[in-house]
DNA sequence: CGTACTTCTTCATCTACATGAATGCGAATG
DNA sequence: CATTCGCATTCATGTAGATGAAGAAGTACG
C-alpha cells in the first residue's frame, strides 16, 4: 500500500460523495464492482468467508483507490465487501478513466508505474502470509503502516493478518513483555 | 497467472538466452533485480525463509513475464530466487522498456491493463491464503492451472500453496477417497 | 546392472493458532 | 446517571498443518 494521491487523471473538482462511518458502499453479490477514490477519511475492503468470518483485505485512507479488481477485470461476482471506518469523502470512478486514451502518455505511464508499485506490495503481502509467524507479520504492519495501528480497531488488523483478535492479543502482550 | 504473450512491446526478434533445467537466473542478494520474459520452457520465482525453507510465489510458463517487483519498485535487496524448472528461452527486460515514452500510447494501456489484471490475480491469491483451507487453495490451483499441475512436482506445489509435501499428499490421499 | 538420488507417501508427535466462553472497560445512548 | 454495546483481554480446549523419520517407487548415471 504507498500513496497513490493525486494522480490517476482524478479531477480534484469531481463531485465526491460522503459517506458517515459505517456505511457499506458495495456489497458481495452486487451487480457491478465500483472504484473508489478516497479523498478523505478511510475506508477498507473484506470478504466473508462461508463460515461468516470477515477478512480484511486492505485498508484505503485518503489518496488510495480500492475496488474489487478480481472482479472488474474477470467478470466475476463481487465478493469484496467496501464501508467506511471514518467518516468519508470519496468520488466513484469509472474503470475505464484509468487508462482512457484521452488521457496523455505522461499520465499513463505515472498510473501504470502507480499499478506495478501495488503489485510489488502484494508480492510482499503473499510471502508474509506463506512464510512468515503472526508475530513477524505483526511487526511488518506496524513499521509499513504506523499510522494505520491507531485509527484501526485491533481486531481488524487482526483479520488483515490473518489472525483473530485473541491471537494478536497474545502477541501484544508477550511484544510488551520484552 | 493469465498469459501475457506477445504483449509488452517485446521485439519477437530480441535476443534470447538459453538456459537448461535447473539453472539459476537469479539469486537473494544480487545487485540488481531483472525481469524475464520467458519465450519456452518454465520459469518459478521462490524465497528461502531464515530456517531455510522454500516458499514458491509463481510459475512462469511460456508467454509470461516474471521479476522480484517488490525490489524494482521499492529499491530493496533482491529476495527472489528465479530459476529453471524446463530448459527454456528467456528474454532479459529492463523494466523501464515496459512503460516508456518511446512506445505507443495504446500498446502502453494494454501494458498497464494487463498488470491490472495481475492485481486481480494477486488479490485471489491473497484472500485465499487468509481464509481458504489447504484442500480448497488446492483445488482452486488444479482449476486455474491445470497444465501446470503435469509440469511441476508435487512438492513445488506444495509450497506454492504455502503447505509441506506431506500436507499435500495426505490432502491428495483423501480427495481420491471420495 | 547396481548405486545413488529424488519424489511421494505414511505415521507419530508437536505447535501455532483457532474456537468458545468469561471478564473488564470505555464510549455511546437513552 | 444507568444501561447497553463494542472492544480488548485471558484462559481452557481443539485442530490443521508442521516436523522428523522412514520406506517404496521411479529415474539418472557410473
Amino acid at each position: 500500500m504507498e500513496n497513490i494521491s493525486d494522480i490517476f487523471n482524478i479531477d480534484p473538482n469531481a463531485q465526491t460523495k460522503a459517506y458517515r462511518k459505517g456505511a457499506l458502499l458495495q456489497s458481495a453479490g452486487d451487480s457491478k464492482a465500483l472504484t473508489f477514490y478516497v479523498k478523505t477519511g478511510l475506508l477498507r475492503s473484506y470478504i466473508i468467508d462461508s463460515k461468516g468470518k470477515e477478512h480484511i483485505f486492505m485498508f484505503a485512507p485518503e489518496g488510495w483507490i480500492i475496488a474489487d479488481v478480481e472482479s472488474l477485470e474477470y467478470g466475476k461476482p463481487v465478493e469484496l465487501y467496501i464501508d467506511c471506518l471514518e467518516d468519508s469523502e470519496v468520488v466513484i470512478l469509472e474503470k475505464e478513466l484509468l487508462f482512457n486514451a484521452e488521457a496523455s502518455k505522461e499520465m499513463i505511464i505515472k498510473n501504470a508505474n502507480l499499478l506495478y508499485r501495488r503489485l510489488g506490495v502484494l508480492q510482499r503481502r503473499v510471502l508474509m502470509l506463506m512464510s512468515a509467524p503472526a508475530v513477524d507479520r505483526y511487526e511488518y504492519f506496524l513499521e509499513a503502516y504506523p499510522n494505520l495501528a491507531n485509527r484501526v480497531p485491533q481486531r481488524m488488523i487482526a483479520t488483515y493478518l490473518g489472525i483473530t483478535p485473541q491471537a494478536l492479543s497474545t502477541i501484544r502482550a508477550k511484544m510488551a513483555h520484552s
